[in-house]
DNA sequence: CCGCCTGCGTAGACAGCGTCTACTACCTTC
DNA sequence: GAAGGTAGTAGACGCTGTCTACGCAGGCGG
């Protein structure tokens, strides 16, 4: 299916893509995503009510990509819980890192507020990707499976969070975000049985 | 100093955190903001050349009150340094409660990319009260000082961020973020000695 | 005392934004 | 061929942030 004979729905949404991608969330204006798929700033509302609408449409797609990343991910990995926990964590930091702007999309709160991003359908389903590993790796000790993936899926979205925008590597002095993923998977799952 | 007598740029910030708290980011206008100070919508260009100035500055008096709640805590949490982290964690995440709004704007990552919130002057303060008590209570199998300091902290603030919108809840079933935080707090630091 | 200058705040214009409302082609179906 | 519905256009509206010109006050040198 080219640019040229997709929908116009189709259009919107991968011009909105591509602008969050390479511009930034500021440049994903209504219009401009218009002018981008060659209609008038007039023709979305047509399919997307309002501009939140087409964002979230936007913000689904991130969550799509994340997901197919996140399935691969799965695939490759060994079969060892606690790797397939390190590589998939890997993924999570590497495309907030390479989608900056799309992964603040993805985790507007005006989005999730307006309820047009429904958790079920997003974040939820990587969300269980992690509390599956997590109950196999659990210690006795360790919190309920649930409240330590949740835990742990915290540190890894604030380990992205923080990281972005340099904080996190001027207060540690870490060369990259390697140190501090092994740091939060040992704290969560124990050290890693070498 | 009362609200009359008060310069025209200390009344454009107060009305910036007034809104903020009570209306949310997206009603942090440069416009509004002047109407509420009671001046012309060019005023505020004489003390801040762009509105991400001004926002910024909204902003710096939000850190410097969640650095006075931290400092409040210290002062009455005990003297055990795990103690006193635990509280320190239950205040960021009051605060990122409390003052959603606000906490938003603290972090926005325009604002940081500006060059006009510094981190030095912010947030890197914070982290140097966490890293202390880190390397009071941290064993010799952790990772070094710095490196655990950031991982507790982004897990501080992934906590703070996913349970904002519902979906740690949603994905835990935990009725409230203190079991969240505890089970950072036992990972990383080791559970509480008691 | 007068004139001038500088600093502060006002007011209007401008382009861009999201939304709303005609209006016009076009495609279907009788 | 006429009628009806659909998809996209085009313009208006009020809002935004920024820029510029103007007025008005107080302080200072003559």
């Amino acid at each position: 299916m080219s640019e040229e004979t997709a929908g116009v729905r189709a259009r919107l949404v991968a011009a909105g893509v591509e602008l969050v991608l390479h511009e930034g969330q500021s440049a994903v204006s209504l219009r401009e995503i218009a002018r981008r798929a060659g209609v008038s700033h007039g023709a979305p509302r047509r399919y997307f009510p309002t501009h939140v609408d087409l964002l979230s449409a936007i913000a689904r797609e991130g969550f799509a990509d994340l997901a197919a990343r996140v399935d691969a991910t799965m695939r490759d990995a060994g079969p060892a819980p606690r790797a397939r926990l390190a590589a998939l964590g890997r993924t999570y930091l590497d495309f907030a890192a390479t989608h900056r702007g799309m992964f603040e999309l993805m985790f507007r709160h005006d989005l999730l507020d307006s309820g047009r991003l429904r958790l079920r359908e997003t974040s939820l389903p990587l969300f269980a990707v992690v509390a599956d590993l997590v109950a196999q790796v659990r210690r006795p000790t360790d919190a309920p499976a649930p409240v330590l993936a949740g835990a742990l899926w915290a540190n890894l979205h604030g380990i992205a969070q923080l990281w972005a925008w340099g904080s996190l590597p001027l207060a540690t002095g870490a060369a990259d975000d390697d140190a501090l993923l092994r740091a939060a998977l040992d704290a969560h799952l124990g050290p890693l049985p070498s």
